[in-house]
DNA sequence: ACAATTCTGTAACAAAAAATACAACAGTTA
DNA sequence: TAACTGTTGTATTTTTTGTTACAGAATTGT
């Protein structure tokens, strides 16, 4: 068959209008069944009119709705007929003895890397080492370790950060002044949390960009997000897994310092003699939570 | 959810007539898709008329065609949204144009594991899971993040586990009692801070089991640890890498959550419950068929 | 700031699909 | 065999759904 229909659309996210891309995102976040809805379902469901619908599907090359549905469902089809010729296919990365686990884990990296559209990273970097902006970064329960993580980073190579972090009430104080000059970038995979999002809304209704690190194109703030960085977290365990998360966010903070490598020197060289004329034996100044 | 249709179908299969039992098998033949299908297509599939489809679906109990076709894109969005089903979607990719820092972090992560000593992981995971010990994590400047995320995962599948954090003063505070029924969980690499490796060192002396998890440069902590397990962390980049400590970190996890599965269990539905008791605000809207 | 172009939603329309009515048929019982 | 009961398909109606036309909004370039 032919390629899947997800990674192309994946793939040619960015030939989409603004409204084509909600359907886009909505599509992918619950793929494929939103497809083989109603055409006015899946409008409701991206928060766009039905005729911004049929305008997607005809983009990807349908005559109608009807031939799409019907791709969804052939690919679905000898999708499930092959659940364990697939599941095989996990296992066969390691030549050694590695531990699936492990194995996925790796694989998540890679593939996430290899599906990232390119501009999208550029244009993050872009974005984030631009220090007229401001950079909030705020994270869900687990993932808010890696907007802590990212921030910690950032603020060496450039001023103004901010790591939006502790009581949840306290956040909307943030949002004061937050503008066109700010920048947003939430953390947020499934089980997404709707404090997290009305923060990310707020903010791009006054205008801020929004940049948004998730799992597979599911979180409900991409619908308003300039940028979405999707990772693979599905592992044989319980749990989601931030390994490729981590490695986007050290992507960010490594384009970040090169795309202004004399700031960054001077600024980590600034850091350097304070932090040794403040405290030449113990490292005594506001640690890890210093917010 | 209620229980399968598939399975009900099943068991109700005498309960049809001849024809209806055709679409039955027809539809169980190409399990949902076939479902997803118009009524006419089904028939033909089938090889019967339409309105036999029709009363099979009514004699299911369905009031009307598309509620029956809701309730198998419900099913098969709930089954598609498990974490294993979707790692199905992965295939490989041949890493071609790749980035170099990315190629670099995917090996660290590989490497890393590969020359772990396997009884190391299997020691540290059988400690982290016996719930009569207390753990407490603790990290450097940026590797805080990560004790943070381990402890927010632990918490959830085991009693006792404490985040060192706040105000450096305060870290010996929480030294007093620790003794031989107790963890210490240090994330450290290169720049080591001075204050935690005293942290871990006083620990150890009162007969707390240290474990280091620690880049290949291996810190001081290293010669009091009962366990220590080295990442590789060097990339192009002027940063070290975090991601395959990440990946230790999340081993970890998964190991302590699989070393009790009932447990785990049990805690994640209780906080679940919890969780819902507490937060009655449903934000239910914009996926159907979500959820 | 204006014009041209592109995008997007409302509303009307056409196509299709689902639902129904009904007659033919098969099987069963008297 | 005749009458009854339950099953099935054809033909028709009704409803839903997909599609298109068009006008207003937004964006882009000059």
């Amino acid at each position: 068959m032919e390629r899947p229909l997800i990674e192309e659309i994946h793939d040619r996210i960015d030939e989409f209008t603004s409204t084509e891309r909600k359907a886009a995102y909505a599509l992918l976040a619950n793929y494929p069944v939103q497809g083989l809805d109603t055409v006015a379902n899946f409008a409701k469901a991206a928060g766009v009119s039905s005729p911004t619908i049929l305008r997607f599907v005809a983009r990807l090359g349908f005559p109608g709705f009807a031939d799409f549905q019907g791709r969804l469902r052939k690919e679905l089809a000898s999708q499930l007929n092959t659940p364990l010729a697939r599941s095989s296919e996990l296992q066969q990365v390691p030549p050694d003895n590695m531990d699936p686990l492990v194995a996925q884990m790796v694989d998540n990296v890679r593939e996430t890397f290899a599906h990232l559209p390119k501009g999208e990273l550029e244009g993050v970097i872009r974005l984030l080492a631009d220090e007229k902006r401001t950079i909030h970064l705020i994270g869900g329960r687990f993932t808010d370790a890696l907007a802590r993580y990212t921030a910690a980073h950032l603020r060496i190579v450039r001023p103004n950060v901010i790591h939006v972090a502790g009581q949840q009430g306290n956040w909307f104080d943030q949002l004061l002044g937050v503008g066109s000059k700010d920048v947003i970038v939430v953390f947020d995979i499934r089980r997404y949390q709707t404090e997290i999002i009305r923060f990310a809304e707020t903010a791009a209704a006054q205008g801020a960009s929004v940049v948004l690190v998730t799992d597979s194109w599911m979180s409900p703030v991409g619908r308003i997000a300039s940028f979405v960085l999707p990772a693979r977290v599905a592992v044989p365990s319980p749990w989601d897994s931030s390994t490729a998360l981590m490695a986007i966010a050290e992507v960010l903070i490594a384009g970040v310092s090169a795309a202004n490598p004399e700031r960054s020197q001077k600024r980590m060289q600034a850091l350097e003699d304070l932090r040794n004329g403040h405290d030449p034996s113990k490292g005594g100044e506001t640690m890890p939570d210093g917010e």
